[in-house]
DNA sequence: TATTATTATGATAATGAATTTCATAATCAT
DNA sequence: ATGATTATGAAATTCATTATCATAATAATA
């Protein structure tokens, strides 16, 4: 982690950027938090320790991090977008429309389908989203869900 | 069409709706267009030929649609949504990040590995979304591209 | 260290898509 | 026709995000 923060630190430097101590707690923050945060949740957490920190501080830090190579913006139709560090390989996610868990999972075979598919129609592919909504075990079981989102 | 529409018109009474210009108006623009439209660009399609009517019914009625299972919603991630009937059989869609072209596709196999995949972590899907983003074969030669988005 | 230039912050305002409100109009059943 | 119900459209509201801007913090320079 202090490694991470430390390289991040000298992009940013290196950058033009210059250090500040509110984006270091949200940088932090960010890492530490469970993934698929959105920006009011995140400016919540950040905000207990470092009670001063603005909601745009936070927004602009994703955005920069991000930019760096270090974030990914979702979007799973919540209205709000959520972040998740985009330090593990790529990923596709469940998401349970009762409780809000989020299942990552990586299917190869799924990846490579979809680049056949782009060849058949000369299409150069860039990135892409595969989200599937449903319901969880728990949640399809009839558990109780632990939180609503 | 003039079943399709007339269908409708039955399915909305059915409900407890009565029939009105305006919307019946929107509802035929709107299978008229072509498809993935904003409200925007349907709004504004719509009142070429009746200006009268209000953004709010186009809202409205693309959600009663909605509803009724005649239209799908999408987002594209541009801001604003986009719309597509819902009559044709369920595919996904390419992305053309420089002229906006939407291609739809379809294969079974990738529909079918989703549904392992959800197998495997126990999760009850109700629906999924598939987007690839990238330029279209025309952009990607470096053709002009025919319309912004 | 003092000075200067540049970047970052955070409160507030602005934006823009989508939704809600509400008075009026249209539609349907009686 | 009458009354009840639903639909409309203008305007207001909501909410996430972005822009503005005066002030503060930081880094480079003298
Ligand atoms: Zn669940
Ligand atoms: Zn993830
Ligand atoms: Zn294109
Ligand atoms: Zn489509």
């Amino acid at each position: 982690m202090k490694r991470l923060l430390e390289r991040i630190d000298r992009e940013i430097l290196a950058a033009g950027g210059k250090r500040s101590r509110s984006r270091a707690v949200v940088i932090e923050g960010f890492f530490r938090a469970r993934d698929h945060v959105t920006i009011d949740e995140l400016t919540r957490s950040v905000r207990e320790s470092a009670p001063g920190i603005g909601a745009v501080t936070v927004y602009r830090t994703l955005k920069l991090l991000e930019r760096l190579g270090y974030a990914k913006e979702l979007d799973f139709g919540e209205g709000a977008r959520r972040y998740e560090s985009n330090l593990s390989p790529h990923h596709d996610h469940l998401v349970c429309r009762r409780c809000g868990t989020v299942i990552e999972f990586e299917d190869r075979e799924i990846e490579n389908l979809q680049v056949l598919v782009t060849r058949r129609h000369g299409f150069h592919p860039t990135a892409h989203r595969l989200e599937i909504y449903g319901f969880c075990r728990k949640c399809a079981s009839g558990d109780s869900p632990e939180r609503f989102r």
